[in-house]
RNA sequence: GGGGAGAUUCCAGAGUGGCUAAAUGGGGCAGACUGUAAAUCUGUUGGGCGACCUUCGGAGGUUCGAAUCCUUCUCUCCCCA
């Protein structure tokens, strides 16, 4: 497997569907928005980027659920375990290509996760209790990071029930699956000032595009726009756009920002990533599609 | 032409004699994060390691001490002509 990664608007997908189309290799997309049919626009799925020179690039994990649905960690990882398992069948390379961090490393450092099935009885036992009194059971239950973890009674009650099982089920937990070990694992670089300037760009074509429009689309087919915030970035500020909380120029300057931030945050876990010991190959954004996908292909030959 | 308001650290914006390198918010920067991750959360933000040094439009003054008081200059905004 090879690996693609870097924060958005980057170019990642165009490096991947290239170097997909010169080594008979399939993508795999890491992208946790993605997935979503119908998020196209505000996720940047541009599906016409996986056609090259006329021959379709197959691709794997765009357009597996529908908006509204749940879709979490264990999910990807379990997918794309499935996915890299047909392409190997396929005889053809894996490429795993996207810049949601978390989706990344579960994979590449093979998170020992297990599907974790709801516990009503639990979750019954655990009702009457205040969030601060499960924030203590939690604590006992496993590391705390920050408060992270204990902001929101659903995600404590998730991590309970979680924590739970775990100790419940030990043996389950054992993770069979052979680790996959990246041939290696190219980062697409850029200065934070040059990819803000891409996403400010990308943002007025996305809203000139008619991603206004797609979201309307979205919750005109039932998903509510509670949901829809959750979703994050385009699809909460256009959101708040739509129920008139937010004027127009407010929601270019306000989700223009927080994509700069979102951008940073990405950088900040590929760093991470680099600090646990995972070595990423970085290349220079300000190549060109082809000079990248050479400079990938010749250090694959070595 | 007449009258009024104001110029504060990247931005907005408090601060009206010592407790002020200067509230607060935004932005920036750095970080945490194995089940919402495009989420959620934390730290930091004039310079220097430091006794210290340079800041509140410019210049001058009052005072033991000024972003805060006085004089003057420059600029901006509003109202009336």
């Amino acid at each position: 497997m090879i690996v693609i990664l870097g924060p958005t608007a980057t170019g990642k997908t165009a490096i991947a569907t290239r170097l997909a189309a010169t080594i008979n290799g399939e993508i795999i997309s890491a992208d946790s928005r993605q997935v979503f049919r119908g998020m196209d626009i505000g996720t940047g799925k541009d599906l016409s980027e996986y056609m090259v020179d006329e021959t379709p690039i197959p691709y794997h994990l765009i357009d597996i659920v529908d908006p509204g649905t749940e879709y979490s960690l264990f999910n990807f990882q379990h997918d794309c375990y499935r996915a890299y398992d047909e392409i190997v069948a396929h005889g053809n390379m894996p490429i795993l290509c996207g810049g949601t961090g978390l989706y990344l490393e579960s994979v590449i450092r093979a998170y020992p996760i297990v599907e974790v099935p709801m516990n009503e009885a639990l979750r019954t036992r655990l009702q009457p209790l205040s969030l601060d009194q499960l924030s203590e059971m939690l604590a006992k239950l496993k590391k705390l990071h920050n408060h992270t973890d204990t902001e929101s009674r659903e995600r404590v009650l998730r991590a309970i029930e979680i924590e739970t099982f775990y100790r419940d089920y030990p043996q389950k937990v054992e993770n069979s699956r052979k680790v996959i070990e990246p041939m290696a694992i190219f980062g697409i670089y850029f200065d934070r000032e040059v990819i803000r300037q891409r996403i400010t760009q990308r943002l007025k074509e996305r809203l000139e595009n008619g991603m206004i429009e797609e979201v309307q689309r979205i919750v005109d087919r039932g998903v509510s726009h509670e949901r829809l915030q959750k979703y994050g970035l385009e699809y909460k500020y256009v959101s708040l756009y739509l129920q008139n909380k937010l004027s127009y120029d407010a929601l270019f300057e306000e989700l223009n920002i927080a994509i700069h931030q979102f951008a940073k945050r990405q950088t900040t876990w590929f760093r991470r990533m680099e600090k646990n010991g995972i070595s990423i190959v970085w290349l220079d954004g300000s190549w060109s599609i082809d000079e990248k996908v050479q400079k990938i292909v010749n250090s694959l030959k070595i």
